[in-house]
RNA sequence: CGCGGGGUGGAGCAGCUAGGUAGCUCGCCGGGCUCAUAACCCGGAGGUCGCAGGUUCGAAUCCUGCCCCCGCAACCA
């Protein structure tokens, strides 16, 4: 009987930079689902790998000052050291960069655009050129640029489009009709709700303002932009063609059975992607599930505050199947999860080396004391056997486990595993072997029990291989085992006898204080290496962006166009649906105004009443989430972010001019 | 009325779709045991399940309103 097929797919990198643990995170859970779906039989294909192209990409590269290709290379090279260092086993790693990726989608454009579904259109709407933004009617404010309050032009800029609406009622219908394609569930109503019965907008599918892309090849001025190039790797990755020649895995795996991706591109996955796949005449993905995220604990995730928490620091410090242990179980299904260093050090000493590492050596230890290092399948016959609940609690954990995995519940499942090897710790206090062994009549008894230990840790250890492969294969080789397939983790007494070899502690308790240290060196490393880049992107970065701005002198004259009055705040309120937002009213001598600020974060309405503080107070009014803002505060901000108001140094009568 | 997620003992979570003893892990306190990585096992304290109404014999669970937190978006003149 031929094995069945279970392609899986990861959501590829972008190559910008090193993949925190978060995007780690979703290599190992794939890793993990397909680990499982080998030993429960199927024919796995695990596909992972790069997204390359892009602006943002061709802007770090001329910082950087190496071409797109080599920069690339280099992210990809981390990213891959990375995904092997946690032992992602993929059978693929992709690269949009990847030739046959490059043609592929060329093709596929081509196609697209023979048969109609992709126009050459205009990017049309209301232009702000200082903002060099594009708006639709309904974004603007009064009929003027929301951005900056000026007015706007109509304008177009050419791009090639895709036709979503044609395939957007097959697309509903296919929703309705298969409940398990979008998971968790709580996502299909958005999808639904939110772009699908609102109607969907054409897609812009090209950009002709960078170059570092596949080039349209009947029009070179544009490049493919990217959710055509980046969501094709799950076809091309498998030997796509879209002349029809698909390669023998194309035909044996797509469509594919899960496409793994966090929950922010889910749209992308489960609408643009799917309409694609319609307009090829491709069938499409079984499940696409999109996973919560793994959030820093301590705040948020910065690099220069060095506080990015990286799988290979991680897993210097606590080992690769920790790592792994950790993120798997510690992801709820829908919920977002969290990680610090000290949550990670916490799971590792009272679930791998209190429950589990311990379990195994205090067993070792016995099955080496008391026996040598050899115990035998019991020969007992014909009696009530007093092991049978505990047996049958071991047995029954395949099924647990598998009906978890089977949802991607994978952090149950593992769960299920544990309770396993915590229920194996409590039968060691039930039987006391330590007791049986002073008495000489019941060592059958205390071989019988140590038997029964080492098959449950076998079973244990036999689950746990999709989960901590490396773990499971250490505590396996000490008991002289193979990992077990799935229907003998449901049989106790395999083997006829079991024969232990010590082995060093699988989890040596940490002591978060002698870890402390190596945290904080961490992190000076990286605010240091962030603080380098930065240095480096500076001198680059800096004239583009300050070009249309260059004013490094200006003249007296200039400065004097610029009032500055000090105003005494009478009145301030939080601006409503803004977290940012001050809304003050200003007494200038006998005028008051209305000002705007960006200072809620630092402080209160409460206290800002009363104040008296400069402003500049004859620029051009500007609206500011519906409220006009005559005139802006001053203020001053440090590199820690501390705000400070500019104040008089002395009482002096609002309205009173600078200069 | 922008979109979405969430508020359950000190911490992190489950339970909510199909109402009926509030469960798990960690931490804390007490006890047991000594094979083991000061580990393991047992017991205990600790919760008005965000607030207020409503439906019901009965609500963490269903309905309504409100408050707060977090993402995204917006936004800092």
């Amino acid at each position: 009987m031929a094995r069945k097929p279970y392609y899986i797919t990861t959501a590829i990198a972008y190559t910008s930079g090193k993949p925190h643990i978060g995007n780690t995170y979703e290599a190992i859970l794939a890793d993990a689902i397909a680990r499982f779906k080998r030993k429960e039989g199927y024919d796995v294909f695990f596909q992972t790998g790069t997204d390359e192209h892009g602006q943002k990409i061709q802007e770090k590269a001329q910082a950087a000052e190496v071409t797109p290709q080599a920069f690339v290379d280099d992210v990809a090279g981390q990213i891959k050291g990375i995904w092997d260092l946690v032992n992602t086993s993929y059978d693929k790693f992709m690269r949009t960069t990847d030739s046959y990726h490059v043609k592929q989608v060329s093709k596929i454009f081509k196609r697209l655009y023979d048969q109609g579904d992709i126009y050459k259109g205009y990017y049309e709407g209301m232009y702000c050129t200082p903002c060099e933004s594009f708006w639709t009617e309904s974004q603007l404010v009064d009929g003027k640029c929301p951005d900056c309050g000026r007015e706007v032009k109509p304008a177009r800029e050419e791009a090639y489009f895709f036709k979503m609406g044609k395939y957007a009622d097959r697309l509903i219908e296919h929703i309705n009709t298969h409940p398990e394609f979008i998971q968790p569930v709580s996502r299909k109503n958005e999808m639904m709700n939110n772009f699908l019965l609102k109607g969907l907008q054409d897609l812009c599918v090209s950009r002709t303002s960078f170059s570092w892309g596949i080039p349209v090849d009947f029009d070179n001025r544009h490049v493919v932009y990217v959710w055509m190039d980046a969501l094709s790797n799950y076809i091309t990755g498998i030997g796509y063609d879209a002349d029809g020649n698909h390669s023998e895995a194309y035909k044996k795996y797509w469509p594919a059975d899960l496409h793994l991706i966090g929950k922010d591109i889910l749209r992308f996955h489960t609408i643009y992607w799917p309409i694609f796949l319609m307009a090829m005449g491709e069938p499409l993905p079984k499940q696409i599930f999109g996973h919560p995220w793994l959030l820093q604990g301590d705040g948020k995730m910065s690099k220069s505050k060095g506080n990015v928490i990286y799988a290979d620091d991680l897993a210097r410090l606590f080992g690769v199947d920790a790592v792994r242990y950790f993120v798997l179980h510690e992801m709820p299904f829908d919920n977002d999860g969290q990680i610090t260093w000290e949550l990670v050090a916490e799971r590792f000493n009272t679930e791998l080396a209190n429950v589990l590492g311990n379990l195994v050596s205090r067993t070792i230890a016995m099955i080496d004391k008391y026996f040598g290092g050899t115990v035998v399948k019991s020969l007992a016959q014909n009696e009530e056997d007093p092991d049978a609940e505990f047996k049958a609690t071991v047995c029954a954990t395949v099924a647990k486990v598998q009906a978890k995995a089977d949802e991607l519940r994978i952090a149950d499942a593992i769960s299920e595993v544990f309770t396993l090897f915590r229920r194996a710790n409590k039968y060691i206090d039930e039987t006391m072997p330590w007791a049986l062994a002073k008495e000489e009549e019941k060592k059958a008894r205390l071989n019988d029990v140590l038997y029964n230990l080492a098959e449950a840790i076998q079973i244990g250890a036999s689950l746990l291989d999709s989960f901590m492969p490396e773990t499971s294969a250490k505590i396996l080789a000490a008991y002289g085992a193979e990992s077990r397939g799935l229907e003998d983790c449901a049989s106790f007494g395999l083997r006829d006898s079991v024969t232990v070899t010590a082995i060093p502690p699988l989890f040596a308790r940490i002591d978060f204080k002698t870890l402390a240290p190596e945290i904080e060196k961490i992190r000076e490393e990286q605010a240091k290496a962030y603080a380098a880049e930065q240095a480096k992107l500076a001198p680059a970065e800096k004239p583009t962006e300050s070009e249309e701005e260059k004013v490094p002198e200006i003249s007296f004259d200039d400065f004097l166009k610029v009032q500055l009055r000090v105003g005494e705040i009478i009145a301030c309120e939080p601006v409503p649906k803004s977290n940012k937002l001050l809304k003050e009213t200003v007494k200038f001598g006998e005028e008051t105004r209305t000002i705007v600020s960006g200072i809620a974060k630092h402080y209160s309405p409460e206290e800002m009443v009363g104040k008296k503080v400069v402003f500049v107070t004859n620029l051009a009014p500007r609206k500011v989430c519906g409220i006009l803002s005559e005139g802006m505060i001053m203020a001053a901000e440090d590199e820690d972010g501390t705000l400070s108001l500019i104040v008089p140094d002395k009482d002096i009568k609002s309205g009173a001019n600078l200069g």
